[in-house]
RNA sequence: GCCCCCAUCGUCUAGCGGCCUAGGACACCGCCCUUUCAAGGCGGCGGCACGGGUUCGAAUCCCGUUGGGGGCACCA
């Protein structure tokens, strides 16, 4: 019996096999949850492989980069789920062998052709390899699989059924080079088999591969995988996420403050939904749910704008001290903690993302605040003065709470005929320096009575120097 | 050029032959609440690409068209 994941029971094994070739891809991290909940809920396992064999493309830091970013989505080695990393470099001798048993058994054979040399007899760039050296029992030179001349290749996939190639379209492709090291497509095939792969779960871009992979393990005398190839996540203009061109790198959220259980229910969503009607779900209800028959075979866009909702919800839903806490690393050390944390709830429903918490509280903590000009032109209009004035005035004597503070300027207003809407504008501006941000009077009172009439008295000396045009 | 995949609101999706006058979410637009901005509440806008079949009945099945996308290295 097999589920509708495909999978006969505990023995199921997925991978995750990036290759360290730049900064750690979003498109990736789908991959990987896709992968780690089918382990999670099987009780398989998950093996990230390294595919560090592109000697000139990789770079040490990027290893670094996946598998600390794979941590920050959940997927790390705390679980018994997780299994490696491995690295493919170091399974060459396996790779090799392979490539010397195809070709004993001939489903390989050497070729000298270059790519000009094919070019010319064929007339085209795009005519693949023409058999040229498959009978002529050459000793050197690369390894092509002999692939079949007739008939189709099937591959059975989770996500989009039967797909079926024509066999007169895949080339003898090459399976090692000149120089006797192989290439991706074997190496590929050779560690999954090693690694007792059940579910390749991949990329649609892998599709058009798989053929090839499949022969290779038919060839290798192993029965093939599962396959299910999710599609793409695309860009506005649906193209395939690039790194050249498009905002990619797991870290970019990371480090502008969005959290990885909001990143994780985004990505979830991509390509799969629970079923019902819920959006917002904590990873340990989407895993069991997830399955593979169930995605959804067309590219998904990644909209950020959702992503950002989804992080708003998860920041809103944190219990307060909890939120002062995950935003530590956007503030300052010398910021008070204390002050910080009688502000944070206030902060914790008008942020999205947790970088965002700078701008909202930095008033707080700067010897004056960062004046954002339009926002001083727009509030510092005729009559600003006056109210500036008389909330200055009575700013040395009121109470000191939200309550008395806000009673005061009502009044002000009242005087210059100016609801509280309006009288609080160039006050705001005169505190924190912009026009929109926390509630007023608790800003003030966080503030303090002292620094709060200073900044009043500076906003006033601000408007002097450079008076409010009139009209 | 060749091979392959895909096609429900702008976007992500629910739907797997009758429950659909197509549901939800994000975005957008109103209204309410309100010290700004958010948050929250209420409401609105908006879609089955097109054409043929199959069927008593099609968003759902089949074929074609069109439109997107992916892959075609001695890269991974």
């Amino acid at each position: 019996m097999t589920d509708r994941n495909g999978s006969a029971g505990p023995a199921l094994r997925v991978r995750f096999a990036p290759s360290p070739t730049g900064m750690f891809h979003v498109g990736g991290a789908r991959s990987a949850l896709f992968n780690w909940a089918l382990a999670e809920q099987a009780g398989g396992r998950f093996v990230l492989r390294i595919e560090d064999t592109d000697a000139a493309r990789n770079r040490p830091e990027w290893t670094e980069g996946i598998i600390s970013a794979l941590a920050w989505i959940g997927v790390n080695g705390d679980s018994p789920v997780f299994e490696g990393p491995y690295f493919q470099s170091a399974y060459e001798e396996q790779h090799r062998a392979a490539v010397t048993r195809l070709l004993a058994a001939g489903r390989a054979y050497h070729c000298t052709c270059t790519r000009d040399d094919v070019k010319a007899r064929t007339g085209s760039q795009h005519q693949g390899y023409d058999g040229h050296c498959r009978e002529r029992g050459l000793t050197e030179g690369a390894v092509r699989y002999r692939t079949p001349d007739q008939g189709v290749t099937v591959v059975d996939d989770l996500v989009r059924g039967r797909v079926e190639f024509p066999n007169d379209a895949i080339e003898d492709f090459v399976v090692a080079r000149g120089d006797g090291s192989p290439l991706f497509v074997l190496a590929n095939v050779v560690d999954d088999i090693e690694m007792r792969i059940t579910h390749v779960v991949r990329a649609e871009e892998h599709l058009s591969n798989t053929p090839k992979q499949q022969l290779l393990w038919e060839a290798l005398g192993v029965a093939p995988p599962v396959w299910a190839h999710i599609p793409v996540i695309v860009n506005e203009k649906r193209q395939k996420l690039s790194k050249r061109r498009d905002k990619v790198a797991l870290e970019s959220y990371r480090d502008e403050g969005y959290l990885p259980e909001a990143m994780v229910n985004y990505l979830m969503l991509l390509g799969w939904g629970p079923g019902d009607d819920r959006e917002i779900m904590p990873w340990s209800e989407m895993m069991p749910l997830f399955r593979l028959a169930d995605v959804n075979p067309s590219p998904a866009f990644f909209d950020e704008k959702k992503l950002r909702a989804f992080n708003g919800e998860y920041i809103r839903a944190l219990p307060a001290e909890v939120f002062a806490a995950r935003c530590e690393p956007w503030l300052e050390p010398d910021w008070s903690r204390e002050i910080f944390a009688r502000v944070a709830p206030l902060a914790q429903t008008r942020i999205a993302v947790l970088s965002e918490i700078r701008a909202n509280v930095d008033f707080l903590f700067l010897d004056e605040p960062v004046f954002d000009q339009p926002s001083w032109d727009k509030a510092m209009k005729p009559g600003a003065e006056a109210i500036l004035a008389g909330y200055l005035a009575r700013l040395e004597t009121v109470s000191f709470d939200p309550e008395s503070l806000k009673e005061a300027l009502t009044e002000v207003g009242a005087e210059h005929g100016l609801k509280l809407g309006k009288a609080q504008a160039p006050v705001r501006v005169a505190i924190t320096g912009r026009t929109v941000g926390l509630p007023l009077f608790e800003s003030i009172e966080a503030l303090g009575r002292e620094r709060a009439v200073d900044r009043l008295r500076a906003a006033l000396g601000r408007l002097a120097a450079a008076p409010a045009p009139t009209g």
